[in-house]
DNA sequence: GCTTGACTTCGAGCACGCTCGAAGTCGTAG
DNA sequence: CTACGACTTCGAGCGTGCTCGAAGTCAAGC
């Protein structure tokens, strides 16, 4: 399989799969006797496991840890088990704020229920401040 | 309340509340005697507010939106509670396409289980390629 | 009077994840 | 022989959301 057909069946671009492969998340694949990248039908469940971790948000240096781990074959199992477990964690978390922060959606539509009329046109009474922080601050590593 | 203050509160940087002033995304707050910025305790509900549509992966550009209509204060009730009914759409997607991606995860990491000894290393097997996307394209406007 | 620290404005820079175009090669169809 | 379309490499550019530093002002405490 070339590129383009790769790039179709994994919905990623021609430019995406280079990309991708430059930095190490796809494996350097061969190439045929014109130059082209001839791909086995068995990376799009590589592909496939990546846009999963994707979609949970982990970064892709992360992802590219996991292939690293993958790459230095044997018994690297536990580390990459390891790995998930953690990504699992955080995007369990990321779950509950969403549903947390679905509930406050759902009330300031609810609180829009038949302003229609032009009611509730306050976005909510200022709430009593306690001092307490909204959210904890993450500072970024440098 | 200063802008230290509010920084505190808020668990935002004095640099990114000026930054969200600057793009309209906080109001533009009048200054004291000595031209520091002056709050009230009623903008840590907004900035409250603000932070959840940013759990839910709302587009600054959108939050503009809502501000704005927010700002041209009377009936635009309605266009607001549109603007949160559409976005609560995305996020309940997005919770889904998470849980989901959650389950690939557990089971993942359970085909790791008893790894420590060294079997399945081989990240799963190859799907039967049915020749069907793995994921909706969705091309970026412009 | 001087230092300190919290503020001010302004504009540049950064991290992330692509995205794209230029210029060239290759193989097949007409 | 030519045109085409699909590929190749390389490197620059972009959208998003901050992040940061420079240079200056101001008020309070010593």
């Amino acid at each position: 399989m070339r590129i383009g057909e790769l790039a179709r069946r994994s919905r990623l671009t021609g430019h995406t799969i280079r990309y991708y492969e430059r930095i190490g998340l796809l494996p350097f694949v061969g190439r045929d006797a014109s130059g082209h990248r001839d791909y086995d039908a068995s990376i799009l469940t590589w592909i496939g496991f990546l846009d999963r971790l994707k979609t949970t948000g982990m970064p892709i240096r992360t992802m590219l840890e996991y292939a690293a781990l993958r790459q230095a074959r044997p018994a690297t199992a536990p580390d990459r088990r390891l790995l998930l477990e953690r990504h699992r964690v955080q995007v369990r978390a990321h779950v509950a704020a969403l549903r947390e922060a679905l509930t406050v959606l759902d009330t300031k539509i609810a609180g829009y229920a038949d302003t229609t009329e032009g009611m509730n046109d306050d976005d909510g009474p200022a709430e009593p401040d306690d001092g307490k922080p909204l959210r904890a601050r993450r500072p970024r590593a440098r």
